[in-house]
DNA sequence: CGAGATTCATGTGAAGTATACCTTTAGGCTTAA
DNA sequence: AAGCCTAAAGGTATACTTCACATGAATCTCGTA
């Protein structure tokens, strides 16, 4: 009893001695920092096309892509914030919406009855048509005179969802209201997304465009540097770490967000295992785990059909000792396992997609060859790494119950 | 021997179907005046 | 009467199926040298 309360003591107390993290929070998502390093033109841009709402002038609409981890977010954010800061007063009303949280707001109704709930209405959480929740949200900003900014961040998945009338009726608000005046910022990842766009929703709304490019592996250097220094003691790094994590990141289309993580992750290992210093190995590692959760989650998340897919694959190669299997072959061993797990058979059709949706998300490389005489077909190998093969499969196992 | 036709096993696209999940609507019930 | 709730109705996205046609190189066919 004694000696296990010392031992516990003895962690505890090495946890507490260990001082690698001076500010953890710094490098993690929610983290605004003071300055954006590497964005200055971006936000100066910005600035200076959201500026007339200070003298109390409509804005032009905003339309800003980036892939994910390029700033986008924080810039606007950062925008926001210096603007209401000198524009006081609630003439200025800046809401900032994400339109990807599930349950949150991912329709029409939702988004609408959140932004009513932020300007200080309330809708029931069901039930109104949505003409009513329209009309309430006019009433609302249109009762005395103001100057509205909204930004949707992540737009392209809310359209996607619920048509693009929901812009279409935001963009033509102006029209009907009397005393205020509405800007819409749209935040969007994907570079496509104004494509399949209404064109008249898309001219309204691209009024001014605007690209973030990735950060590259230098950009990433600073970012990281200036986040180290906050967030770690001194000299806690070795030489190199912060290059390493920046190069590392710029290789995934410079995604700063997954710069930080690197980072964050990195120290947080060295720290479990009590090291003074966060090393280039602990990069490594950090790199590694990254890239095994993302696995092990998709694997978990994926449907049972999928799942079923993915485990007949896995099973033919490492029973018949290939690297390479076909389609054929993928879908017999798939409709054994299913016979064996009372699951329904899909068509050969759908395992086709199936196999090319796994090879999006990279659990799988597979190119299509033709044999000749011996048709044509899917050449199949496995991308997942074989520590983590084993893993896989107990996820696998225990989710299909077998 | 070689050009062109054939063939295989599946890729790929379009269109249709089933299903689950939402939103809308209408009717009924409750409540407060 | 107004407000609220609920169940049915109507809509829409998703996951799948069916049908139809496309592919591309090994193989076959057959005319020709």
């Amino acid at each position: 009893m004694n000696n296990t309360s010392s031992k516990i003591d003895k962690i505890f107390t090495s946890f507490m001695d260990n001082h690698l993290f001076k500010n953890k929070f710094v490098l993690q998502l929610s983290y605004t920092p003071e300055t954006i390093p590497h964005r200055d033109e971006q936000i100066e841009q910005i600035a200076s096309i959201l500026a007339p709402v200070l003298k109390g002038e409509r804005t032009s609409n905003l339309f800003i892509y980036g892939k994910t981890g390029t700033g986008k977010t924080l810039s606007m954010q950062f925008i926001r914030n210096e603007l209401l800061k000198r524009g006081g007063k609630d003439d200025l009303v800046i809401e900032y919406v994400n339109c990807k949280l599930k349950k949150v707001s991912d329709t029409e109704y939702r988004i609408l009855a959140e932004l009513i709930k932020k300007l200080g209405g309330s809708v029931p959480a069901t039930g109104l048509p949505t003409d009513q929740v329209y009309n309430k949200f006019i009433e609302l900003i249109d009762n005395k005179k103001k100057l509205i900014i909204l930004i949707f961040d992540e737009i392209d998945h809310a359209v996607n969802k619920l048509s693009d009338n929901f812009l279409y009726n935001l963009t033509r608000l102006n029209g009907e209201l009397v005393n205020s005046q509405i800007s819409i910022v749209g935040i969007s990842n994907n570079i496509t997304f104004l494509d399949n766009l209404d064109p008249r929703v898309k001219s309204s709304l691209s009024e001014e465009e605007l690209v973030f490019p990735p950060y590259n592996a230098l950009q990433l250097r600073d970012i990281l540097t200036e986040r180290a220094k906050k967030a770690f003691n001194e000299s806690v790094l070795d030489d190199g770490v912060i290059a390493k994590c920046a190069a590392f990141a710029a290789r995934e289309h410079g995604d700063a967000r997954r710069a930080l993580d690197l980072l964050r992750i990195a120290g947080e290992l060295a720290e479990r295992n009590n090291l003074k210093k966060v090393s280039l190995g602990d990069i490594d590692l950090a790199n590694e785990k990254i890239e095994r959760e993302k696995i092990l989650d998709i694997v978990r998340t994926e449907p049972k059909q999928f799942q079923l897919v993915l485990l007949a694959i896995i099973k033919l190669i490492d029973e018949q000792k290939l690297e390479e299997i076909f389609t054929g072959d993928v879908y017999n061993a798939y409709q054994e396992l299913c016979e064996q797990t009372k699951n329904e058979v899909l068509t050969q059709r759908r395992i086709g997609d199936v196999l090319s949706e796994f090879d999006m998300m990279g659990l799988i490389n597979s190119s299509v060859i033709s044999k000749g005489r011996q048709g044509r077909m899917r050449k199949i190998k496995l991308a997942i790494p074989n520590q983590l093969k084993l893993k896989v499969r107990e996820i696998l196992f225990d989710s299909l119950s077998l």
